[in-house]
RNA sequence: GGAUUGGUAGUUCAGUUGGUUAGAAUGCCGGCCUGUCACGCCGGAGGUCGCGAGUUCGAGUCUCGUCCAGUCCGCCA
């Protein structure tokens, strides 16, 4: 149907006839003269139309918008002053000899130019339309580049691409489960994989050695930017290596990915373990491109009557972390106001400052509600150790340890974007020496990666002092967003028993739920280890979007609904009678 | 589950203290125009003010409920 591209019609192809086919972009009616833009997957081309041409003419005259159509016609090179720099095509044009429409288009619900911004329930009712704009075309390609990069790199590194089933069964830790009823089984489900990462720990077994899957995964939570109910991993695993081997291979798979893609050389990945990461960030995946830090005074205020520094400060699960912020002293109560509610949301109760006005003059050049509390002498002290200056505004939380990292943590990187304080633009680096375990609510233990994750210890350590043992895990983190993480796996069944153990998990469960697993470690385990990128995220992070539903084709929205199928949707009772299930009725409240 | 922002023409938005016939831009339709490129000029059509109650002489505007969409907290091994 086409001899080119639009977007590849160029100077080179002058005096040539072509024939294209593509969608009118814009028409623009001179009366004597019509021009049609005209596009494809590779851009823009424009055609004209002279009145000589009866037929063409009088067709051109009643396209619209959006109308595909199919064009034979002569390049030619613009006339003088007629050319548009802005075009790749902008130094030719067509000069249209025949033009046949190949489908009439109702006008587009939407403007389809980069000028107009519409909404996102819009744009996500008509996706087909959406998806026909440039930076959706460009942001789909782009997320193409990756992944083909990635099946070239690991494929040259020896890893098989193995599929692995989509329906498989529950898992007893983690996220809720997506469930499909099973009609052969009645009052059994099927879940939809969270990840396959038992899965690809058996492949490991069997010797396959390496393995990657760029693989769908589901988790049945509440969505953010960016989070989807489904998404995009890149699951890596491997055997006979290291965690420094995992580490170095994909850290030159992403560093690849940055120089081929974006041209951006990421150097090398400073590591960091999760406790100073915790300790100088507030966070398990600090944002590195922002240079300030928090800093623990609590030794310099357990003396002070001031119970809500001294509480905190004496107390083994509490911290009180100060953030100096360079310039904040600018900051109006207005604004301080506004970042004690930001913190609020993460638990905090209040957000103490001291503003260094001037230094020089000591105690009286300093602007606070909280010196009177906390001492002249103990707030020189602080100061000295947060080395101030003029201009400087001293931020503090005091608060049980999981609340102030939060709080201040998120406050660092607040203020660090609303000042502008990026040091630059891509910060990537690793996590490690994670805790094996966490306490949660009811005062139990729970995997911080995952149960199959193997500890830095022997069985026998892990038993005597879970709280503090430590993982053979680590996560890539990038600009402050988690990009990936693996470890080492337990590839002995006496470790993976303590595990379970120690997480509750009795053994009539092990073996109902993991019996396979169980099995398998004692059918000769390698040792083995791997990875997994959240590749929207990725995508995301590279392309510059705001949400992770800019990467994907067919987004969810956040009730985790797609307002283009109108997914979820009921069935048939009939259906449900397949599957053995009848439907409740609705609660009222 | 919670906090918060929004929902008015196809689209993006404005709409004052509750007060006449709800506006603008753009798009759309018609006319004019032979060098535009987000063409230009003239004219026209286009509204369940998300939905449902309530207050009021009177509601786009106030109150309550509800639905949808966004951001965040919880949640997400």
């Amino acid at each position: 149907m086409r001899s080119h591209y639009c977007g590849e019609i160029t100077e080179t192809l002058a005096d040539q006839t072509v024939t294209f086919c593509g969608w009118v972009h814009r028409r623009r009616d001179h009366g004597g003269v019509i021009f049609l833009d005209v596009r494809d997957r590779e851009g823009l081309v424009q055609t004209v139309f002279d009145p000589d041409t009866v037929k063409a003419f009088n067709t051109a005259n009643g396209v619209r918008s959006e109308y595909v159509v199919q064009i034979k016609g002569l390049v030619r090179l613009r006339p003088a002053g007629a050319t548009n720099d802005n075009m790749t095509t902008g130094k030719i044009e067509i000069l249209g000899k025949e033009i046949t429409v190949l489908n009439k288009a109702n006008t587009p619900p939407f403007p389809l130019d980069d000028y107009s911004p519409v909404g996102e329930d819009v744009r996500l009712s008509y996706r087909y339309m959406d998806l026909r704009r440039d930076e959706m075309q460009r942001n789909l390609r782009f997320r193409h580049k990756v992944t083909t990069h990635i099946r070239n790199f690991l494929d040259k590194e020896g890893f098989l691409d193995i599929e692995t089933p989509i329906l498989t069964r529950a898992t007893p830790e983690g996220a809720r489960d997506y469930l499909v009823p099973s009609r052969t089984h009645q009052g059994s489900f099927f879940a939809l994989p969270q990840s396959p990462q038992l899965f690809k720990q058996l492949l490991m077994v069997s010797g396959f050695d390496r393995y990657y899957q760029i693989a769908k995964c589901f988790r049945d939570e509440d969505l953010r930017a960016d989070r989807q109910p489904e998404f995009t991993q890149i699951d890596i695993e491997a055997s006979f290596v290291n965690e420094e081997q995992i580490m170095d291979i994909t850290q030159e798979m992403i560093k690849g990915i940055f120089e081929d893609h974006l041209n951006i050389d990421l150097g090398d990945f400073p590591r960091m373990s999760y406790s100073e990461a915790m300790r100088r960030f507030g966070s398990d995946k600090p944002d590195l491109r922002i240079p300030m830090e928090l800093v623990d005074v609590a030794d310099l205020l357990q003396d002070i009557e001031f119970k809500v520094f001294a509480g905190p400060a004496k107390d083994p699960k509490g911290r009180v972390a100060a953030l100096k912020v360079p310039g904040g002293a600018k900051l109006s109560r207005k604004d301080i106001d506004a970042y004690t509610k930001y913190v609020s949301i993460y638990g905090a109760k209040g957000l103490a400052w001291i503003k260094v006005n001037e230094l020089e003059k000591g105690i009286e050049g300093l602007q606070s509600p909280i010196i009177k509390f906390i001492g002249e002498e103990n707030t020189m002290k602080i100061m000295e150790r947060l080395e101030v200056a003029n201009g400087d505004i001293v931020f503090f939380g005091a608060d049980k340890a999981k609340i102030v990292n939060e709080a201040i943590g998120a406050l660092r990187i607040k203020v660090g974007l609303d000042l502008g304080m990026l040091t630059c633009e891509w910060a990537p680096m690793w996590v490690v020496d994670f805790p094996m375990f966490e306490e949660t609510s009811d005062g139990g233990l729970t995997a911080i990666h995952h149960p199959f994750t193997a500890p830095s210890c022997s069985p026998e350590e892990l038993k005597a002092d879970p709280a503090n043992a430590l993982s053979r895990a680590y996560d890539m983190v990038l600009n402050g967003c988690e990009l990936g993480g693996g470890s080492l796996r337990i590839h002995d069944q006496e470790m993976q028993k303590v595990v379970f153990e120690i997480l509750n998990i009795s053994e009539e469960e092990q073996r109902e739920k993991f019996g396979f697993l169980l099995d398998a470690l004692q059918f000769g385990a390698p040792p083995h280890g791997g990875l997994a990128f959240g590749l929207d995220r990725l995508i995301m992070l590279m392309t510059g979007s705001e949400s992770i539903r800019e990467v994907i084709a067919f987004p969810k929205t956040q009730s985790a609904a797609c307002v283009m199928t109108d997914a979820p949707g009921l069935v048939e009772t009939k259906n449900l009678r397949e599957v053995g299930i009848q439907l409740r009725p609705k609660e009222t409240k």
